[in-house]
RNA sequence: GGCCCAGUAGUUCAGUUGGUUAGAACGCCAGCCUGUCACGCUGGAGGUCGACGGUUCGAGCCCGUUCUGGGUCGCCA
């Protein structure tokens, strides 16, 4: 034969007995069980078949080759005398006539076990990633990536959005990330940077009369990495509609993910449209977070009143939040650990008391709330065996600390966290501005792009000092799920002259949105549509999907936590003759 | 950049109060084994205990510095 193979490896059965065919894979095990006697599986991109050596012949060759191999086996198709059910080719094997070593492996030592590779260090899988995507295990979680992405492709299209794609070398923005920049060979210390986001071409894209846009875009942003953000490099789907509201924009990606993640999860059940709707200050409120875990059934309350002045100095003078869990059976040990999670997560201390199944108080701070015990559990609404967490602190802090501590408690109460499901939800009337930590002036809450809710008007009655600009919120909604910020969007702000008054607020005169956003400002000033848009994070779907907690799972190529893919060795140095070419001097070496 | 954790055989780990020649499992090598499928059995090789310095009669273990990796906070309009 003169094809490489006739079959895959996950194709022969009963039904192809006693032909001739011929597979080719990798040589993943051998078991010698007698004298010229042995099982060979042979593994490839589909599955694995067993080949069956009975010959001195075809032992020969096997013994002079190391596992991992890559061969070619010509030969019968057999019925097994002993069938294993488990396999889906585990009736049949094939006795070869002729094997041929496609791709010898020329260590008999492997860095890992290939079917072990998720056992070893991240280090050593990352540098031999072409070995670590060899387990089936590791490699379904591209193959999900790859369904997926076809996935929404497919009902994006369907949605009468049109893919398009914009430049990857591009302007530097003013705002935001950190760029990375490309230096620009004709152009003597002049840089191009690599897009945060299709943003702005994809508003221009709208200022230009494309209807409906998307894209799969990869993003480039030079901040440091966490468990869920890979450095670098991310996925988008990138989406924008004209004429489009806020409820346009939800109900296409309410049609479009609930489907998705029913197929792909990993838990079958996903909440369907309409998702709720939270506002920011309520989700703030009630769960400590603007990315709620809605699986978790637990929800802060305010307990300032109640209990600032109970004597407990942590509470004195400070807001103070309460989280009540009926039916607690956590031990003493776990509580502390939870306490020293939440102080290690939030910076900040979570306190507690319990109301124990003979309806006294114990535990925790219970001494310093024991004395208004009537209205402590009144207020609260306790019943026995209730357990009650504490934050305190300034509102802000309070809150967001009870949102972490609300978030381990559910991880550690199974009672009142449905994990096996997708919970969506939006957050929606984010505040337009805020003021900011260092500065301690007005500024941007999140982007300067977003329609604030009450147009020019609203914007006039804040210059003219009627309205305070805090109170201002925004046309701009994020999708959260299972407590992860899928993404952001927002109604932008495509009326030149809003954009000027929204920038006045902090302090930036029409020269500055001009200087900041030549393209788009002068786009609007020639006629631009009402438009809206979104784009959720592939790379934390998909993670959400597979159900992995690290975002390099579910990446084909991941980088390390440090930016460096250290199976190609980037970053890397390079030639003087490409820096003279640049126009580019280095003044510091890395590890000065 | 701050804080926390880890680093011992090819891999994953154990290693008692600081005390003889640093162990196990898997992998690897050799032999045996004709129906295995995480094959089994017997034997064997394999170690700069991340690096440097210190304390000590004696350090894998204690102290200091440092490197590497992971987590987390800052950061991510």
């Amino acid at each position: 034969m003169t094809q490489n193979r006739t079959h895959t490896c996950n194709e022969l059965r009963m039904e192809h007995v006693g032909q001739k065919v011929k597979l080719s894979g990798w040589m993943e095990n051998v078991r010698e069980v007698g004298q010229n006697f042995a099982f060979v599986i042979l593994r490839d991109f589909y599955g694995t078949t067993q080949v069956v050596i009975e010959t001195e012949e075809m032992m020969e060759i096997i013994h002079g080759l190391n596992k991992e191999s890559v061969i070619s086996v010509e030969g019968t198709v057999r019925e097994r005398s002993s069938k294993n059910k488990n396999l889906p080719t585990g009736e049949i094997e094939v006795l070869p006539e002729r094997i041929e070593v496609l791709g010898k492996c020329r260590y008999n030592e492997l860095p890992f076990q290939i079917g072990r590779s998720r056992e070893a260090d991240e280090t050593l899988r990352l540098k031999h990633r072409y070995l670590d995507l060899r387990n089936p295990e590791v490699k379904s979680n591209i193959v999900l990536r790859c369904n997926v992405v076809s996935a929404i492709r497919q009902a994006m299209t369907d949605h009468g959005f049109l893919e398009i794609t914009t430049p990857i070398l591009t302007a530097s923005s003013p705002e935001g990330a950190r760029d990375y920049l490309v230096p620009a060979r004709k152009h003597p210390g002049k840089f191009y940077a690599l897009p945060q986001a299709p943003q702005q071409f994809k508003q221009l894209l709208m200022a230009s009369g494309f209807d409906k846009y998307f894209q799969i875009a990869p993003c480039f942003r030079d901040e440091d990495a966490r468990g869920d953000r890979s450095p670098g490099e991310f996925y988008q789907l990138d989406m924008e509609m004209s004429f489009a509201t806020q409820d346009d924009v939800f109900a296409v990606l309410e049609d479009v993910f609930p489907p998705i993640f029913a197929k792909y999860g990993k838990y079958n059940v996903a909440s369907t449209a309409p998702f709720r709707r939270i506002g920011y200050r309520e989700a703030m409120e009630t769960y400590g977070s603007d990315k709620p875990d809605l699986r978790i059934d637990l929800t802060v309350q305010d307990a300032t009143e109640l209990l600032a002045d109970c004597g407990f100095e942590p509470f004195a003078g400070n807001t103070v939040k309460a989280i009540v869990v009926t039916d607690f059976t956590a031990a003493r040990k776990q509580i502390d650990k939870l306490c020293a999670d939440v102080e290690v997560q939030a910076g900040n201390k979570a306190y507690w008391f319990r109301l124990d199944e003979k309806s006294e108080l114990v535990g925790g701070i219970s001494k310093f709330v024991a004395e208004r015990k009537d209205q402590v559990v009144e207020k609260l609404g306790l019943t026995p065996g209730c357990f009650v967490g504490l934050t305190a602190g300034k509102k802000g802090a309070a809150q967001k600390t009870a949102g972490v501590l609300r978030s381990k408690l559910g991880a550690l109460c199974p009672n009142h966290m449905d994990r096996e499901r997708y919970e969506f939800c939006w957050i929606v009337d984010f505040p337009m501005y805020e003021i900011g930590e260092e500065s301690g002036e007005l500024e941007f809450c999140h982007n300067p792009f977003s329609m604030p809710n009450g147009g020019a008007a609203i914007l006039e009655r804040a210059i003219a000092g009627e309205v305070d600009p805090l109170t201002i919120t925004a046309f701009q909604y994020d999708l959260v799920c299972n407590g992860v910020e899928l993404s952001s969007g927002a109604v932008r702000n495509h009326d030149p002259e809003i954009m000027i008054k929204a920038f006045q607020l902090v302090r930036l005169g029409e020269d500055d949105v001009k200087s900041k956003f030549p393209a788009m400002y002068n786009a609007f000033c020639y006629g631009a549509p009402p438009h809206a848009g979104i784009a959720p994070g592939i790379d934390r779907m998909v993670m959400l999907l597979a159900g992995e907690e690290s975002i390099r799972e579910i990446i084909p190529f991941p980088m390390n936590k440090n930016a460096q893919d250290i199976m190609m060795g980037a970053p890397s140095e390079v030639e003087q003759r490409q820096l003279d070419e640049l126009h580019i001097a280095v003044t510091a070496a890395e590890d000065q």
